[in-house]
DNA sequence: CTGAAAGCGCTTACAG
DNA sequence: CTGAAAGCGCTTACAG
């Protein structure tokens, strides 16, 4: 029926001898390039669209210089802050005429070498890292890279944005504080990322500190469980979080752990906000939801993806060179419906 | 320092040169063939190392035949069905030594010319269609393609894999009719996919026909509206479902539209599942948290990728050839808290 | 087990 | 405005 049909997949030149044109004129053509001629134009368009031709990526990122692609390693589909990040990332860079390729740490361990591989394999033109950044990905030095979302191991040469951790947990103590709360506690869980789950917790104790308060030990909480380790003693949620001397409010690093841990302490009898408050961080969009109604802390992802991109595009561009910049971003606040004031009857007053 | 901070990439001509071998050995060694001598092996391997050398994909592809990458087509990053079916997608793939190259269609639609464009020059082996696909799809037919969880518009020489939407429609409309509602109304929102909507619409039908009652006209919700389309006709929430003539139940095609409703429901006074039964469909995460406790029909979305991958495969082998194949996955009902037996005070009796 | 050579499908100066 | 030529970094037969 046509050349494709014939088993090979057009090329630049099958396009050129249909056209009656040099090969170089349809790769002008291509590139809407201005310098053509609208005759010329037109025949090698009607070509393209005869033959169903479709340029191949590989001999054009082989061939010329730039590939037009930003690399962006996330953790896990799944976890909605990555891809509410990367949401933001790709609204930034299509315009701009940027492709966006994602690695996948989670699922795509085994197929490279090294989570930065695959990407550099693809000859991005820079990499943004929105995972915690580890050793490995040092190798990347020479291509320009930020670091979304953490600020603990850096990289040299790697800019960073990331929102302000440490307000945020000054926020979320101060709401409770402000509700009339006196024993606060925080709890991490098992996918707490070093250096956001650090910041917030300083953010925290030095809130409670401000107020004269000393913080209790950190809890930590495995999703799903009906225990509760303080320190390093196990507990059930009960214990742990009702009762005469436990916290009548927590702070949790982050909004999946939040909501499960809602759903851990109804599942035991505790009653949120009733019997314990509770504050995430992150305001995922389940947070919102009425039946849900978490406080949180809520970072501004869309505006840190807009930094992310600027970053990347002054150092593509040579506008910006020499040492690494460091960006705070602001977070807010969300009162909603998980906390309230301390229950009265829990003073035993 | 090294080669790279003299500015250009090392490519496998100064691996070659650093290991005292030809080219060729260093493909040889990057693919992993068992005919070269372990010293040259040893020696290439070192050098790479220490050049820090990554190879070039855009090269390897251009030269060689196999990309080893299947595309996979989804709409957008923040709806879960895409994610855990993508995610399902990647745990077969990779195994297999496949990468995945997903192409999201909602914010990558300025890059490319059209949907498969991007995936095509990738020169992808293969095609996952996960959204509902449309003609403008079917130039891809000179490579395996498999449209999975739509069974609507179907391409020439796609392969399909879906869930049996209309037994889930029967299923959710059992379900409502053993707790002993008569009154079931449908709703469909903006984002209903025509193929599943469909289906989905017709068991329910004839699961009520069998049971002797006559479905009413379908609904119409735009997710955060406070009015509700009866037919042509917008009504309040409260009017279209509540009341003597409302519905006592209603199935919504889907579950992000059902969370969506619940809320919207609960902001105008009608109270789930006490004065309404509400019923989803995909069993996404948020359905399962006891907030939300949403009664739905999963889909074996891990099932569905793995048929996906195996009908793909059989093509690229060519084990299978000719015509094309479509398969239904079955369903199942979770039922949950946002389904109950009718008032009976609804029922003025 | 190893090397020399051709070629994958483009882009990019370089001439005209 | 257009064409001929070199080359991007690999892989793949083909010899040895």
């Amino acid at each position: 029926m046509n050349v494709e049909d014939a088993g090979r997949r057009p090329t630049i030149y099958d396009v050129a001898a249909a056209a009656g044109v040099s090969k170089s004129l349809v790769s002008l053509v291509l590139q809407g390039s201005p310098r053509v001629s609208p005759a010329r134009r037109a025949a090698v368009e009607q070509a393209i669209a005869e033959l169903r031709y479709r340029p191949s990526r590989a001999a054009a990122t082989l061939a010329g210089s730039r590939t037009r692609t930003i690399g962006v390693l996330i953790e896990d589909y799944r976890n909605l802050w990555f891809v509410e990040l990367l949401t933001g990332l790709q609204l930034e860079l299509a315009p701009l005429g940027y492709r966006v390729a994602v690695e996948e740490l989670t699922l795509n361990a085994s197929v490279d070498a090294s989570p930065v591989d695959g990407l550099l394999a693809l000859r991005v033109e820079g990499i943004v890292i929105a995972t915690e950044p580890t050793e490995e990905m040092a190798s990347v030095a020479n291509i320009p890279v930020v670091i979304a979302g953490s600020r603990e191991l850096v990289l040299p040469g790697a800019d960073v944005v990331a929102n302000d951790d440490h307000l945020g947990g000054r926020l979320a103590t101060e709401h409770l504080l402000d509700l009339g709360h006196r024993r606060i506690g925080y709890v991490r869980t098992a996918t707490a990322e070093a250096g956001g789950d650090r910041a917030r917790h300083a953010g925290y104790a030095s809130e409670l500190r401000s107020a004269g308060i000393e913080p209790s030990t950190p809890m930590w909480w495995e999703p799903g469980s009906g225990t509760i380790r303080v320190g390093r003693r196990p507990m059930p949620l009960r214990d742990a979080l009702s009762g005469p001397a436990a916290p009548t409010a927590v702070f949790v690093w982050n909004d999946h752990g939040a909501i499960g841990l809602i759903e851990a302490c109804e599942a035991s009898g505790i009653s949120v906000p009733r019997d314990l408050s509770v504050v995430g961080f992150d305001n995922i969009a389940v947070a919102a939801l009425n039946r849900i109604s978490l406080t949180t802390v809520a970072q501004p992802l869309d505006f840190q993806a807009e930094k992310a991109v600027a970053m990347l595009l002054d150092r593509l561009n040579g506008a910006v060179t020499g040492k690494p910049r460091h960006l705070s971003v602001p977070v807010e606040l969300r009162a909603r419906g998980s906390t309230g004031p301390p229950r009265r009857a829990r003073a035993r007053a």
